[in-house]
DNA sequence: CGCGAAAATGTAAACGTTTTCATGGACGCG
DNA sequence: CGCGTCCATGAAAACGTTTACATTTTCGCG
């Protein structure tokens, strides 16, 4: 068996309340006291115990995390940002993920009930109904892009109209006309916000969209080269631009471009929408939507801790908005003028 | 408060034991009992609290995983590697990270007691004896990509030596002789054993190592680039070869030699060393070691399940490698003749 | 119909903490 | 010197489960 408390206060000769005293600092004890339970605790490796920490106090020092996948820089950077402001305050994090279907999340929901403080989840592909009814009564939590949810304390997400409205005017004020765009997974929430931005912002631009130029595509590197490859294949009128709704989709694309010897941006010009590390590392550096992800999970994560310091504070969800941001770099160019060819 | 057993309890006109068997199926209970008890959890949304269950039975169906860090897709694919095999088994990840030195990792470790069933530790940059001090006597533990460590009950590490000499010989066929090698973090295990594995690659291929062509780095994009960028603004010979010691560095490299309009694999051959995914993405495609990352991870988390089920079993640390295995794409060439400048 | 075994259920003791409440002692003050 | 306060400490009750053990019920069989 593992040295407990108990342990302790016998050989430091006190009761076990002045032990748990001494390590939480939770009540004065006397110095000469504090310096034997101390060093009898150390020559122990006396570690107390989370559970019964847990469950004695109600409290777990830790937040579950719920994501859909972790493919990728994406997840990669949102749960370091996540960690990094759950770890300015002591908290781990129990991370759960692969979980697509409101089932699936309830289940992850399930088993974190009595182990952590409050939730993060992030369920682009469930409705905000079936999300409501996966999450548990009494608990925090803090949905991640998808719509505001009945009975979460907050909701953050990406400010994709702003994002693809972005792109679109630049790439309009370049001289683009035709415009294509490879959709992200139907059904999920940022995806489609994404088309709708772009449909609106083509609208405001005066430019059509056109349905042959929407292309299906589920976040995949691989779902990107395949819709290039598709559009380069075609007979007809080709665009001038390719908007892929991640920039793991437009790094794809750019590789079939490549593979097709379309000069990127001389013949097409292309951008992407996250701003993830390696975007600035592929020929040409992709310009994209800057969202800073790390700090769109440190937002959520702080989001998280307001509403466990303050239980029942601010009755309805609070929702926050990070901003995205367009950063140019080489992947664009103005069309090919059609006289020169 | 929230419900707990005792409500379903007396709601179900059951006594708690009872409850318990039929939410764990630990023991038979009659039908009409089961369906009865079933309905009241039911009704009451009734989720048992995990760290009561953790304390009485002693296992929290949890592992604790301990990384340095949390940047960039080595950390999510090995993460995700972990997680589907935990998931496989019922088992949730607590996930802590930034942990470079013994302290740290030693606080993450306390901060998990009582939590998590077995640890899965990272520290690469760690000796034997710091880590072996910072890790808990009863715990199962497994090391991913360090020396074996006394008191772990297993360790998996990636065949570095292997796949240096593979890339090293290759580019010695390929006709090679001056390949530089941009390194990892100095006291970063992995770092060192490709360090040394590509300094005995060269030996062993009749080629000597210069030491102005071993370039300092950390790992990061942004590491490799300046050591690319550095090797191209100096004067006297250069390498025909460059080495790195992970994709992310050589990643970086191919974009300096890109800036200084150096081409690749026309002037200059490159490889790195991890296969990341977007390794197959740049320009040209990487030609690197593949490192099954997220089979590592799921061979670690396979190993620490093993210990689990088998206290005590097998004295002495196991030891398990996964295989490092060259992919050619399109990075490299033979190096430019020298008669044709 | 009664006996005994087996099956179903209940009781209560863990599990390792924190926390409330009680208690004893030191100390300041009149 | 006596009284009230405050401080340090201890005892014991939570916290919400699981589980060992005890008890009751069921049921087959002679």
């Amino acid at each position: 068996m593992n040295v407990t408390i108990k342990d302790v206060a016998r050989l430091a000769d006190v009761s076990v309340a002045t032990v748990s005293r001494v390590l939480n600092a939770s009540a004065p004890v006397r110095e000469v006291t504090r310096a034997r339970v101390l060093k009898v605790a150390r020559d122990l490796r006396f570690t107390p115990n989370g559970a019964a920490r847990t469950l004695s106090s109600r409290h777990a020092r830790a937040l579950g995390v719920i994501l859909p996948d972790l493919y990728g820089e994406f997840f990669s950077e949102l749960l370091r940002g996540i960690d990094l402001e759950a770890q300015r305050t002591g908290h781990s994090l129990l991370v759960s993920s692969s979980h697509h279907d409101a089932h699936g999340v309830s289940v992850a929901v399930r088993s974190m009930r009595g182990r952590v403080d409050g939730l993060l989840v992030m369920a682009p592909e469930l409705s905000p109904a079936a999300l409501a009814t996966a999450i548990p009564d009494g608990m925090p939590v803090v949905i991640l892009n998808a719509l505001p949810t009945p009975g979460a304390s907050a909701s953050v997400m990406v400010d994709n109209l702003a994002g693809t409205r972005a792109v679109v005017h630049y790439l309009a004020k370049l001289g683009h006309c035709e415009v294509a765009f490879i959709c992200g997974p139907r059904s999920n929430a940022d995806a489609a916000a994404r088309l709708r931005g772009y449909r609106t912002a083509m609208r405001s631009a005066g430019l059509t969209v056109r349905p042959e130029f929407v292309l299906a595509g589920d976040f995949t590197e691989d779902s990107g080269w395949r819709a290039a490859r598709e559009l380069m294949g075609r007979k007809g009128k080709r665009p001038t631009a390719l908007f892929a709704a991640n920039d793991a989709m437009a790094v794809g694309a750019l590789l079939a471009l490549h593979e097709s010897n379309v000069d990127v941006p001389g013949e097409i010009s292309v951008v992407g929408f996250d701003d993830i590390p390696i975007a600035r590392y592929v020929t040409p550096a992709l310009t994209t939507v800057h969202v800073a992800i790390d700090v769109l999970g440190g937002r959520a994560a702080a989001l998280l801790f307001r509403a466990l310091a303050d239980p029942a504070g601010g009755v309805g969800t609070h929702k926050e908005v990070v901003p995205a941001e367009l950063i140019v770099r080489h992947s664009c160019g103005p069309p090919p003028s059609t006289k020169t060819r």
